[in-house]
RNA sequence: GCGAGGGUGGCCGAGUCUGGACAAAGGCGGCGGACUUAAGAUCCGCUCCCGUAGGGGUCCGUGGGUUCGAAUCCCUCCCCUCGCACCA
C-alpha cells in the first residue's frame, strides 16, 4: 500500500468531524479523570491564514491530543477576534479600490477577484477569512487535523460576548481600576478625526514624543508673556545662555488658558489639539522678537533672543532654548552669531559686547569629555560649520552619554549629583508642580493621513485600565509566581512586564468590538477585550439557549462567583456554572513570545482580579517566530506560504511534523521548503516499513496460531532485540516527559530519529526473520505510532488501525514495561559497536581486507583489575581515582608482581569506566565478554565478509593477544 | 543606553542548567559504494588535519582564570537578534 497522505487524511478529517470525535464535555466529577483545557490566541482574520498561524496553533493541538491519549476530558476550543481597527480598515481601504491593499489580498491569500465584493463589509470581510477563503483559518485548522471542539467558537462581536465584555468593564470599573485620564492619540486634522496606524500614508513609525515646555517670561509692556522652550531635556534648564527663533517665520502673541503666551504659528492648532484654549492676539514675523530679553523660571536670569535658521517652527512651539555646554548644535550657533556679533548687535539694537560675552553654562560632568563637553564633542570631531553633516552623530553620542553617565552639578541642589538618567523625570515633576514647565506632545517625525492630511497630535480624554494601580500588581505578581512558565525563563519577563506597565487606554474611537457599557461612542480595544474570555469558552455553546437580555450583570456574577453573590440568582447561570468550574482553570495557554508584554499580562491581571486564586491561570507556553526561507514572513509583501498549499503539496502530517520539529516552540524556526521535501520523504519511509511489519504480522497471525507461551513468547528473544526493547523504554519515557513539557522537537527526535538510527542498527545487526524479531518489530511499531500520534495524528491512527484494529488515538499512552529495562545489554551493545569500530579502523588505517579477524578477550588478573576498578567507581560517583585503585589493587600478591603491567592496565581502564555513565558502570565487570563477542560473531562476519573468532587471550601464544585489556579485546587482522 | 536571548564543524542545529562517553547528536549539502538499462527513490559507508594497528593534533566569537579535566563554571572584550509600549 502506498503512502498518498492526501487520501488518508481526508478519510480521518472526515470520520472525526461525524463522530464529533473531539467535542468536550465535563465528565461526572469522581476524581477518576482529570481534565485539560488548554487555549491559543483567537486568530484576527484581517487576513488569511499563513504557515506562522499553522504552528501556533498546531502546538497546543499536540498537548491536547497527548493528555487525550492519557486518558484526561480536554477542551481545546477556538473563536474568531474581530475588534478594532485592521477589519473596518481595510474594508475601507479595499472599498476606496486601494491597489496596496487588493495586490496584498490576492498575492498573499490568492483572492480571486470574483469574492472581491464579499469583502466589502467587516463581517463578510470577516467571515470570509474566517471560513470562506480557500486560505480561510477554519479551512486551515481542519486541514492540519486540529482537535477542536467547534462547537463553541464566536466572534468578538458577537451579541452575548460583549454581554460578557460589558459584566467585565463594569465590574472593573466599580472597583476603581478603570479611571478616566488624558492620552495622545493620532488626529487627522483634514478628516478631524482620530486615525489608527493602518490609516497613515507616512509616518507608521512615528512615536509620540513628550516635549517638555519650559516657561520663559517675557516682559512686555506691563504684561508678562510665557515663551515655552520645548526641550526633551529639561533637566539642562540650567545651561540655557540664550533662546533661538526662526527670524523668517511667522509667530503670534496668543492667549492660551488665559495666559499670553509666544510661540510659532503652527503651534496653534496643535495646542488646541491638546485640549488648550488659544485665542490669537497678534502676528509677527520672529525677527520682531530677536534681541528681547526672556527670563528663565528656575535661574531668574534674563537671557537673549537671537535669530537662528535651524529653529523649525513647525516644531513644537518653535523657539528653542539653547544649551551650548551640552548640544554640540547649540554651541556651533552660538559662535557663529558670536562672530556675526557686530551686524547684529547693529541690526537688532544689542551691545555686540553682551553678544560675545556669552559663555557656555555647564550644568552636568560626563565621563570622556572636558569641562565644557560639547567643546570637547565638536573639536575632538573638527567640525567648524553648522552645515557639517557630522554635528548629528556628535550630538546623538553626547546626548546618549550625557544621558546615562552625565551627573548633574552642585547649583541641582537634592539633585546633584545624580545621573540624568535617574534625575530627569522628578526633576520635570517637581518643577511642572511649581509652575516652570509644561508638557507637549509632538511626533518623532512627519505624519501623513491616507487622506493627504497632517496628522497632530491630540490629547484626549480616555479611560484607562489601572496596571499601575499596587493592589492589582500585587495580585498579577502572586498569579506569575504560581504559573508554570514554559520556558522558565519568561517568568522573569512577566513580572518585569507588571512593574513597567502603567495605566492602559483601553478604548477607541471607533471599530468593531464591544461598546463602553456607560459611553457607547467609544469601543473597547482589542488587547483589552480579550483576557478573560477563555471563561467564556466554557459555556460558550450553552449561551446560545439564554436570551440575550439574561445576560445581565447578575448572571454573570452568578456564573462566576456563585449564587449566593446576588440576590436572585439565574437558574441557567447555577447550572452552567459547574460546567464552567470544570474546565476552569486554564492549565495551558500558548501564545507567542511578542506577547508576554501586554496581552499574556493582562490575561493574567484580569484572572487575578475577576476569579478566585483557584482559577487563576495554571500555565502559558510562549512561542517563537517563524521565518520563511531565511526571511521574516510578510503578507504585505505576498512572502508567505499558505498551509492548504503546504498540505496539498506535502500532506497534513509533513506540515505539522516539520512545524513541530524545526525548533521547540519558543524557539525561532525557518520554514525551507527543501527541508520540508525531506521531512516528507522520511515519513514516506516510515509509512514503508511499517507497511512491511504490518503485512508481515497478517500473514503471520493468518498461518500460525497465537503465542500460547506464557511468557508471551519472550523466551524467543535473542539480546539485540532485548536492547532494542530496552531503548524503547527509556523512549516511551523521554517522550512523555518532553511532551509534558511542551518539548515537540525532543519528543520528535527522540521517538522518530533517534529510534530510526537505532533501527537501523539493529536490522543489520540481526535476522528479521526469526519470530523474536518479528515481534520485537511489531511490538515497537506498535509503541511507536501511540507515542507519535499527538504529533502526526493521521499517518498513525491509519498505521495503528491497520495493525491492531483500533486508531491510536483510542489506545492508551504507553507506559515503560521495567521487565524490559536492560542497562547490561545496552553496556554489551556498546562493546559490540566499539569492536566494530576498531575493526573497520584497523582495517582502513592498514588497508587491509581480512579474511580472518581474530578477537582475543582479556582473561585473568586483569578482570581482577576491572572489579577493583568498578569498586572504587561505584564508591565515588563514577569517577575513579588512580591512587585509591592502585592502593587496593597492590594488595593482592600476584599483581603486585606485575608492576609496571598492572599500572597500565588500571590508567587504561580508569579512562574507559570514567566514559561510562554511572548507572552502567556498575554492570561492566558482569559482562561476559567473550559471550556478548560470540555473539555478534555473525554479524561481524557478515560485516567484514570474514571468518571472525573469538578467543580467550590465554587460549593462544599469538603475541597480540597479550594487548587485549578488559573491554577492549586485541584484535588481529589477516 | 536599559532589558531579554544568542555567537558551536560547508550550512541548519543539539549539547551549556547538573564539567568527564565531545572531533562534538541529528538534518541538509558533498563524496564513495550497493541496487538500477538509466535517472529517481531506497540502503550502506565517509565527510577538521595527520597516521600501513584501534593512535595523535587542532577545534565550540575573543582574551584570561578555576579544575586532574571546560563547548559547558567565573571574569574581560567583540559581534548579532528582539523589546523599550498603547499596533494587533
Amino acid at each position: 500500500m502506498d503512502y498518498d497522505p492526501q487520501v488518508i487524511e481526508e478519510r480521518w478529517r472526515e470520520r472525526w468531524a461525524s463522530e464529533g470525535r473531539y467535542e468536550a464535555e465535563p465528565t461526572a466529577d469522581d476524581g477518576a479523570i482529570e481534565k485539560t483545557f488548554v487555549t491559543v490566541p483567537y486568530p484576527y482574520p484581517s487576513g488569511g491564514m499563513h504557515i506562522g498561524h499553522a504552528r501556533t496553533y498546531t502546538v497546543p493541538d499536540v498537548y491536547a491530543r497527548y493528555r487525550r491519549q492519557r486518558g484526561d476530558a480536554v477542551l481545546f476550543p477556538i473563536a474568531w477576534h474581530v475588534t478594532g481597527t485592521p477589519i473596518v480598515g481595510a474594508v475601507e481601504r479595499l472599498r476606496n479600490g486601494e491597489q496596496r491593499q487588493i495586490d496584498s489580498l490576492q498575492n498573499a491569500f490568492g483572492v480571486p477577484e470574483a469574492d472581491l465584493r464579499e469583502l466589502e463589509t467587516p463581517m463578510g470581510y470577516a467571515r470570509y477569512f474566517i471560513e470562506e477563503a480557500a486560505s480561510s483559518y477554519k479551512r486551515g485548522m481542519r486541514r492540519l487535523g486540529l482537535s477542536i471542539d467547534w462547537r463553541r467558537e464566536f466572534t468578538t462581536n458577537d451579541e452575548r460576548y460583549s454581554r460578557f465584555v460589558t459584566w467585565q468593564y463594569e465590574t472593573l470599573r466599580e472597583r476603581r481600576l478603570l479611571e478616566k485620564g488624558k492620552h495622545p492619540v493620532k488626529y487627522c486634522t483634514r478628516e478631524e478625526n482620530p486615525v489608527t496606524t493602518h490609516d497613515l500614508l507616512e509616518g507608521e513609525e512615528a512615536e509620540f514624543q513628550e516635549y517638555t515646555l519650559i516657561r520663559f517670561e517675557w516682559e512686555r509692556d506691563d504684561d508678562v508673556v510665557i515663551a515655552p522652550m520645548a526641550t526633551l531635556r529639561p533637566e539642562t534648564v540650567r545651561g540655557v545662555t540664550n533662546v533661538y527663533v526662526d527670524p523668517a517665520a511667522e509667530y503670534v502673541l496668543a492667549t492660551v488658558d488665559r495666559e499670553s503666551w509666544l510661540i510659532s504659528e503652527p503651534a496653534v492648532e496643535k495646542l488646541r489639539l491638546q485640549q488648550r484654549s488659544v485665542e490669537v492676539v497678534e502676528r509677527f514675523a520672529g525677527e520682531r522678537v530677536v534681541g528681547e530679553r526672556v527670563r528663565n523660571p528656575v535661574t531668574d536670569e534674563a537671557v537673549l533672543v537671537f535669530p537662528a535658521g535651524f529653529v523649525d517652527a513647525d516644531n513644537a512651539t518653535g523657539v528653542v532654548m539653547s544649551v551650548p555646554a551640552h548640544s554640540p548644535d547649540d554651541y556651533v550657533a552660538l559662535r557663529e552669531v558670536q562672530a556675526d556679533a557686530e551686524r547684529l548687535a547693529r541690526a537688532y539694537g544689542l551691545e555686540e559686547a553682551s553678544i560675545r560675552a556669552i559663555e557656555p553654562i555647564p550644568i552636568l560632568t560626563v565621563e570622556g569629555y572636558g569641562t565644557v563637553p560639547a567643546r570637547t564633542a565638536v573639536e575632538d570631531a573638527g567640525i567648524d560649520s553648522s552645515d557639517d553633516p557630522r554635528l548629528d552623530e556628535v550630538t546623538t553620542a553626547l546626548y546618549r552619554d550625557e544621558f546615562n553617565d552625565g551627573r548633574l552639578t552642585e547649583a541641582y541642589g537634592p539633585f546633584a549629583g545624580d545621573v540624568v538618567r535617574d534625575a530627569r523625570s522628578s526633576f520635570r515633576e517637581r518643577h511642572r508642580d511649581r509652575g516652570h514647565f509644561d508638557t507637549f506632545y509632538e511626533f518623532t517625525e512627519e505624519v501623513i493621513c491616507r487622506c493627504g492630511g497632517a496628522v497632530a497630535v491630540a490629547y484626549q480624554d480616555t479611560w484607562f485600565l489601572r496596571y499601575d494601580d499596587p493592589g492589582w500588581k500585587e495580585k498579577a505578581h502572586r498569579a506569575v509566581a504560581r504559573l508554570d512558565a514554559i520556558p522558565e525563563n519568561t517568568r522573569e519577563q512577566y513580572a518585569d512586564t507588571i512593574e513597567w506597565l502603567n495605566g492602559w487606554p483601553c478604548i477607541r474611537n471607533y471599530g468593531l468590538g464591544t461598546r463602553l457599557p456607560w459611553d457607547p461612542t467609544f469601543v473597547i480595544e482589542p488587547l483589552s477585550d480579550s483576557t478573560i474570555y477563555m471563561a467564556y469558552y466554557a459555556i460558550a455553546h450553552r449561551l446560545e439557549d439564554v436570551p440575550v437580555e439574561e445576560l445581565d450583570r447578575e448572571f454573570f456574577d452568578t456564573l462566576f462567583s456563585g449564587p449566593e453573590a446576588v440576590d436572585d440568582p439565574n437558574e441557567t447561570a447555577i447550572a452552567l456554572r459547574e460546567e464552567w468550574e470544570f474546565w476552569y482553570p486554564v492549565d495551558v495557554r500558548c501564545s507567542g513570545n511578542d506577547l508576554i508584554r501586554n496581552h499574556l499580562t493582562f490575561f493574567l491581571y484580569h484572572h487575578a482580579e475577576l476569579f478566585e486564586e483557584p482559577h487563576w491561570p495554571r500555565g502559558i507556553t510562549v512561542m517563537g517566530m517563524g521565518l520563511l526561507e531565511g526571511r521574516r514572513m510578510s503578507s504585505s509583501k505576498g512572502h508567505v506560504v499558505l498551509p492548504g498549499d503546504a498540505i496539498d503539496r506535502y500532506g497534513a502530517d509533513t506540515v505539522r511534523f516539520f512545524l513541530l520539529n524545526a525548533a521547540e516552540p519558543w524557539q525561532d524556526y525557518d520554514w525551507q521548503a527543501e527541508e520540508v521535501g525531506t521531512t516528507r520523504d522520511q515519513l514516506e519511509r516510515f509509512w514503508h516499513h511499517a507497511q512491511t511489519i504490518i503485512e508481515a504480522d497478517r500473514s503471520r497471525s493468518s498461518s500460525e496460531l497465537p503465542s500460547t507461551e506464557p511468557d508471551g513468547g519472550r523466551s524467543q528473544l535473542e539480546r539485540i532485540d532485548r536492547w532494542l526493547l530496552a531503548n524503547l523504554q527509556d523512549t516511551i519515557r523521554e517522550v512523555t516527559d518532553a511532551l509534558e513539557r511542551f518539548e515537540t522537537r525532543t519528543a520528535s527526535q527522540v521517538v522518530f530519529y533517534r529510534f530510526e538510527e537505532r533501527l537501523r542498527w539493529y536490522r543489520r545487526r540481526t535476522d528479521l526473520d526469526r519470530p523474536g524479531a518479528q515481534s520485537t518489530l511489531r511490538a515497537v511499531l506498535e509503541t511507536r505510532l501511540r507515542l507519535l500520534a499527538p504529533l502526526i495524528p493521521f499517518v498513525t491512527n491509519e498505521l495503528h488501525e491497520q495493525l491492531t484494529g483500533l486508531p491510536a488515538d483510542d489506545a492508551p499512552w504507553p507506559d515503560p514495561d521495567h521487565a524490559l529495562e536492560a542497562p547490561q545489554v545496552s553496556a554489551e551493545e556498546r562493546l559490540v559497536s566499539a569492536l566494530y569500530d576498531d575493526i573497520a579502523e584497523v582495517a582502513s588505517v592498514t588497508g587491509t581486507d581480512p579474511s580472518t579477524v581474530r578477537i582475543y578477550v582479556a582473561e585473568g588478573w586483569k578482570r581482577q583489575v576491572l572489579r577493583a576498578v568498578v569498586e572504587q567507581a561505584s564508591g565515588t560517583d563514577g569517577v575513579p581515582q588512580v591512587g585509591t585503585v592502585m592502593a587496593s589493587v597492590m594488595e593482592n600478591d600476584a599483581l603486585r608482581e606485575r608492576g609496571e603491567e598492572v599500572n597500565t592496565v588500571v590508567a587504561r581502564l580508569i579512562e574507559t569506566v570514567r566514559d561510562r555513565g554511572a548507572g552502567e558502570v556498575e554492570h561492566l565487570d558482569e559482562i561476559d565478554e567473550l559471550d556478548v563477542y560470540d555473539d555478534a560473531s555473525a554479524f561481524l562476519s557478515r560485516e567484514f565478509d570474514a571468518e571472525v573468532v573469538c578467543v580467550p587471550e590465554t587460549e593462544t601464544d599469538d603475541e597480540k593477544a597479550t594487548d587485549a585489556i578488559p573491554l577492549r579485546p586485541a584484535i588481529r587482522l589477516e
